[in-house]
DNA sequence: TCCTTCAAGCTTTTT
DNA sequence: GCTTGAAGGA
């Protein structure tokens, strides 16, 4: 039979998306359709007559979920489409534990933990064990306990699993197993669960409830997996065992982009699905639609110099294209104006949109000098990354009181907010309820209720303050039946006084939490109409539910449409544009070495990483990097990556002023001729600046910089600025001085800027210019 | 209890 | 360089 979504794919796509019986493995090399092919593949299980509500699709994020979503339902139809099981790992099986939740022992409200909540109680319980906090890293703890669970080693089957805990009196942090235990147990009273929970009492759940377990595997008669690559051993085994029944999965991935093992993610997983699943059909998706054959052929060069990989052979029968272009710059500021110049240059020749353009960096603390220069040179952009939407302080805070209010438990949201506003309940307080509360095994909320039966040694006033308390959170808790989400977060961020008080000090950074809050309420309103456009429970708990795995990338901003992108490689996975800048190529920056030593599965990693970023291309890609950069501070020489050299000579464009400049007389490290010999010993000793020669060098460097890039911020002395004067500020922009305060050495001006923000900044610090 | 000051820390991060 | 957290003082 023949379907119109049929016509367009090629052989290998068409027969990916046709043969529905059993085991599937679709190698999708790099833009070679993967979307599309799954898309139709779903779309084709429907049209052969099965019900949308037996397939089951896994993503990693909740927009590769959206859009694929959306994708079916043009094909089939939304009213068809919207029963699909279609969601991230965590959303999917948060649904489904917390309709089971009683079988784990859990409400079905639990709290989900997110990052920083899971912190804050490691933090605590390593406060309360009397652990010095210098030897256990918050970081360290939360890592190691993560992939435990990603790894199904429960806190009881850590402390007998040799090798953790081996491992563990090596790095010196012997009670990491006990921390484990006792951070299950805060977790279990709390009523919570962490983002690795969801998976792994997933898998407990299915592994002591067979009959649950068969449930679901009859439920769900056809399984994809998208990004196989990515799925760790957590996600795996669940994926495999609820499979086991009707076998028919189907996993698409690429193992050449498998990035992600720092969290967890097995690219075993993909190279030994033929032994999960014997009997298995591999579809080889090869032809690349999306870039030009230069960059696709250099793209493999590159990949082509691991050792772990599934062979295939991508192409591209798109025009030749361009060559790779590589810019050399001094500085890591000059990188960035070069890069961002080369942008604005290319865009008016080439008549492209802002749009088209990317700026790839490996880590976010180099994306302020790329903004920087964006903004002097008067071009829009956008920047993934940092501090998430759902991280902010105002957000964290309202979404703290509307956690509490549906399980009161939650101690985490109890602390974060029993004194925000501020009503006098200090840290003394707040330690010995929380004492009470562990000693009992009960949550910090049964603590202050039942202050007869668990007294906690607190006075009179210090109780009837925790009274306010109490009656507050039990009248938003009176009022849930009545309300729907929207409503009740309106009514927390109200009577809270919360926005009042954001309101009443107009300060910048209040305003901007005052406009943040309503950008919440905004959300919250938007799920309430839609969940009851759809015919969708729309309370509270039903909004809480996916709140703590939404992140920003969820959201699409009309306003941010035509705009320059800037972001890591990481989160540049799964986006293409036409013209893509990956910059900061630098031994120890990309491949990155932070981690210590690059052992040979980490450089294989970050091969895989360069991979990615150069594959975003479509049309054009560009290579930078800096001969120095501020690393922490501090200066830093850098040596060119590797990487560059392991792209074929042939698809490469080695500009001239690859040359450096004769006056600095450092033909030995860098000849002029014969580019590629400058690369192909990246152990070449680097000079450093101990020799005179180098001391000159470095001045001259200097030199060239101050003369090269901004002076533009260099804060004026103090005393220049006066009442009334106009003054830049490197990140706010222009404004005027309207008010001085405070003594000599803290004098305070307060500033009024061009977008009508206040800000009183401490002239001692304060990177403010006078204008006139 | 709150505010200021100092020091230590820093990757990537779909959830 | 910048942010965050913990300690110390009012």
């Amino acid at each position: 039979m023949d379907y119109p979504y049929l016509k367009g794919l090629n052989k290998a796509q068409r027969d990916a998306v046709e043969n529905i019986i059993g085991p599937s493995l679709v190698i999708a090399g790099a833009g070679s359709g993967k979307t599309r092919v799954l898309t139709f593949r779903i779309a084709h299980l429907i049209r052969m007559g099965n019900a949308p509500s037996t397939i089951l699709a896994l993503t990693f994020t909740n927009k590769a979920a959206r859009e694929m979503k959306e994708r079916i339902a043009s094909v089939v139809g939304n009213d068809i489409a919207k029963y699909l099981w279609m969601g991230t790992f965590h959303s999917i099986f948060a649904k489904i534990l917390r309709f089971e939740s009683e079988a784990i022992g859990y409400p079905s409200t639990f709290t989900i933990y997110d990052t920083s909540d899971s912190k804050s109680l490691i933090r605590s319980i390593i406060k309360d064990m009397q652990l010095s906090n210098k030897v256990y890293k918050v970081n360290t703890v939360l890592n190691r306990i993560s992939a435990a669970k990603n790894n199904l080693i429960t806190a009881v089957n850590y402390a007998k699993t040799t090798s953790a805990t081996e491992y563990d009196q090596s790095i010196r942090m012997p009670r990491i197993s006990a921390i484990y235990k006792e951070y299950s147990r805060r977790c279990k009273v709390a009523g919570a669960m962490d983002f690795d929970d969801l998976l792994m009492n997933t898998n407990l759940l299915m592994h002591h409830h067979p009959e649950v377990l068969k449930k679901y595997q009859e439920k769900f008669k056809f399984i994809l997996v998208v990004e196989y690559q990515d799925t760790n051993f957590s996600q795996y085994l669940i994926v495999k065992k609820l499979a086991e029944l009707n076998k028919n999965i189907c996993v698409v991935g690429d193992d050449a982009q498998s990035i992600y093992s720092f969290r967890g993610a097995r690219i075993e997983n993909i190279l030994n699905f033929r032994n999960d699943y014997p009997g298995y059909q591999t579809y080889k998706l090869e032809q690349n639609y999306r870039s030009t054959q230069n960059i696709v052929n250099a793209a493999n060069s590159i990949i082509q110099k691991n050792k772990k990989q599934i062979k295939k052979n991508v192409f591209s029968e798109k025009e030749t294209g361009e060559q790779i272009k590589v810019i050399q710059a001094l500085t890591d500021n000059e990188e960035g104006q070069v890069v961002v110049s080369e942008i604005n240059q290319h865009r008016l020749s080439a008549h492209h949109q802002y749009s088209d353009y990317a700026i790839l960096y490996r880590t976010n603390a180099q994306s302020r000098i790329f903004e920087e220069q964006l903004r002097k040179q008067n071009l829009p952009y956008k920047i993934f990354g940092g501090l998430s939407f759902y991280q902010r302080k105002e957000i964290k805070d309202i979404l703290s009181y509307l956690r509490l209010t549906i399980n009161s438990s939650d101690n985490e949201a109890f602390k974060r907010i029993v004194n925000y506003p501020a009503r006098g309940i200090g840290q003394t307080t707040l330690t010995k309820l929380e004492q009470t509360a562990n000693n009992n095994s009960i949550s910090i909320w049964e603590v202050v209720c039942q202050p007869d039966q668990f007294p906690a040694g607190l006075n009179k006033g210090t109780i009837t303050k925790l009274n306010g308390f109490i009656t507050l959170i039990n009248s938003f808790k009176n009022q849930l039946v009545d309300n729907s989400a929207y409503e009740m977060a309106l009514m927390v961020a109200r009577q809270t006084k919360i926005l009042e008080e954001l309101y009443r000090d107009k300060t910048p950074e209040n305003l901007s939490k005052f406009e943040n809050v309503q950008e919440l309420l905004n959300a919250i309103q938007d799920f309430s109409i839609n969940a009851q456009e759809e015919g969708q429970p729309n309370r509270l708990e039903n909004y809480l539910e996916d709140v703590a795995l939404l992140t920003d990338q969820d959201s699409d901003k009309d306003e941010d449409r035509n705009k320059v992108t800037l972001m890591t490689v990481h989160s540049a996975k799964g986006l293409e544009f036409k013209n893509v800048f990956i910059v900061g190529l630098e031994d120890k920056l990309f491949p990155s070495s932070f981690s210590g030593v690059l052992t040979p599965e980490n450089l294989e990693e970050e091969r895989r990483l360069f991979y990615v970023a150069i594959t975003r291309a479509m049309e054009n890609a560009w290579i930078s990097f800096a001969r120095q950069r501020y690393s922490w501070g501090q200066l830093t020489f850098c040596e060119p990556s590797r990487f560059i050299a392991e792209i074929d000579e042939e698809y490469l464009s080695m500009p001239s002023n690859l040359q450096m400049p004769s006056f600095l007389n450092t033909q030995t490290e860098y000849p002029t001729s014969n580019k590629r010999s400058t690369f192909s010993s990246p152990s070449a000793p680097a000079e450093r600046p101990a020799s005179t020669a180098n001391l000159n060098l470095s001045k001259r460097l200097t030199k060239l910089k101050q003369a090269h890039s901004r002076p533009t911020f260099e804060p004026d002395d103090p005393s220049l600025i006066k009442i009334g004067v106009e003054v830049e500020h490197q990140r706010f922009g222009r404004g005027k001085v309207i008010d001085l305060e405070g003594d000599s050495t803290n004098l305070k001006a307060t500033v009024v800027f061009q977008n009508s923000m206040r800000k009183q900044l401490l002239l001692k610090f304060a990177r403010l210019k006078v204008i006139k």
